[in-house]
DNA sequence: ACCACTGTTTCACATTATGAGAGCATCAAA
DNA sequence: TTTGATGCTCTCATAATGTGAAACAGTGGT
């Protein structure tokens, strides 16, 4: 679900098959969770013949499920099983692992841990603390995706892309996640400067009504960005102050993680380096 | 990783990129995280140049990532975002939700719902809730795998499972997930037995060390076994007292979560089924 | 300079996937 | 019962699609 065009929609030649079944996987979203073959078909402009064999494949596999009661298919559990081996494996989570509790410690607010997904241009979740404090704490799910130009988690990864990316996706449709935010680009466009020269993103509920964030990213040793670390927290316990307070924290931690990845060409974070 | 060779390995035509496809994504397991696509062709016995599409493939779409300093291929981001959106549009988790929450409440233990694979015959932890206890607790991944032979939650599937489906997984090899407990076939073929009769299962060690765990199957309308409620915990809390009451109460919540599913037939949970 | 290790590209070939269409269930309404 | 929806599967002539040996091209170690 990327929004830009997955790149270039990359020529590799000899993978139609392969192609037709992973764009049958994605249909599967939050929004349509189920499909019939029919429905696929027409969707995604393949024969039912074709259909049919992918999806049986996909079935025998248990990448999908059929559900007899409702004559549809939903996705299966080697699914999730692949997604569990994709989270353990990261070693990004691990080397991240003590920076994100320190953080998590020192501000006793939700911290994560983000990754972008260069094929499909959005960031994901890869892990999470959440808050210390009772009552109103912010939650998200490890494999949850942002799209880039919202939220104080995508925002700075945003910013660290060359500028024709930015300009990209800055011209593509960009469907507000909170609706009472529609965002705007020109606003967004001044906004990715400041956020380069203070090295931290910041946003009042551009995802979720009711919460506020900050965010750094953290690059790798050819300075393209790779993820970023996030604090989330209510409205009402992020004064301008505390912003201020967690903002410089985060930073802070994702140049830490950011020469921990890459080594020495990392501490050329804080500045424009696009 | 299933134990039975799935099923019959379904003889579907016409997937063979397909197939090749999943074959190196299911190479990545937790014992071998990372490959070269070299590795990949001579364990899967494919041919370099095919492997280099297809890796390639799957990098562009994020379902592998590759990784410049080791040279190295891993899972990628898309393959977690897979899991999530597979894990979010389970109608099981939200169906035994309520049901799960007020066994955890009851027995303030870890309990956990898990769904049967059957493409892959293994079973999948779906959900969890961690036990209030402080000190000592059991904790599991969403996602996280066990073979039917051992364990709690996995045992009372197997025995709800066809007697030829049981034989075969009990003449498959058994690797011990607990190495101090190596599974014997004909104690487990007994232990199935009272499994049946008594209508939940109880396994000492038999997945890690110092935990023992209760647990129990729902079924579905036409009594297969769908997956299973169970209860795990630090031994010395696993009084023989204990674990009577903690498997009545798993093997009640079961058949209420059959019967949700189910309709009618499934009353007929406790007795012998086969 | 050499070897061992990566991954990529090519291109003649036939295996492999294609897809329209017929077929077969099941369900609901007529 | 018939008709007309829905759902999925199968067949088979066709050629497009994927194949894979071999040559090429980087990189790092000795």
């Amino acid at each position: 679900m990327g929004i830009v065009k997955s790149e270039q929609d990359q020529n590799i030649r000899g993978v139609g098959l392969l192609h037709k079944a992973f764009q049958i996987l994605e249909l599967f979203s939050p929004e349509q969770s189920s499909w019939t073959q029919v429905e696929i078909g027409r969707v995604a402009d393949l024969p039912r013949s074709t259909v049919s064999r992918l999806v049986r494949y996909l079935c025998a596999r248990g990448y999908l499920s059929f559900h007899e009661r409702t004559a549809r298919y939903t996705l299966g559990f080697s699914a999730i099983e692949l997604g569990r081996r994709a989270q353990a494996q990261l070693d990004l989570a691990t080397l991240a692992g003590d920076i994100l509790e320190e953080l998590a410690q020192r501000t006793r607010e939700t911290v994560m841990l983000t990754g972008f997904n260069r094929a499909t241009f959005d960031v994901v979740c890869l892990a999470q603390i959440p808050s210390q404090h009772g009552g109103l704490r912010v939650y998200e799910t490890i494999g949850a995706t942002f799209p880039l130009y919202a939220g104080a988690s995508t925002k700075p990864v945003l910013a660290h892309l060359p500028d024709k990316i930015v300009e990209r996706v800055l011209n593509a449709p960009m469907p507000a996640i909170n609706p009472a935010r529609e965002p705007q680009p020109e606003l967004l466009r001044a906004d990715l400067d400041v956020i380069r020269q203070r090295g931290y993103a910041v946003s009042f509920e551009e995802t979720y009504p009711g919460v506020a964030g900050v965010g750094a990213a953290f690059l790798g040793p050819d300075l393209q960005p790779l993820g970023s670390l996030a604090i989330a927290a209510p409205l009402h316990r992020m004064s301008e102050d505390t912003i201020e307070q967690l903002g410089v924290a985060v930073s802070n931690a994702a140049r830490v993680l950011s020469v921990r990845l890459g080594g020495e060409a990392a501490d050329r974070v804080g500045g424009g380096s696009r």
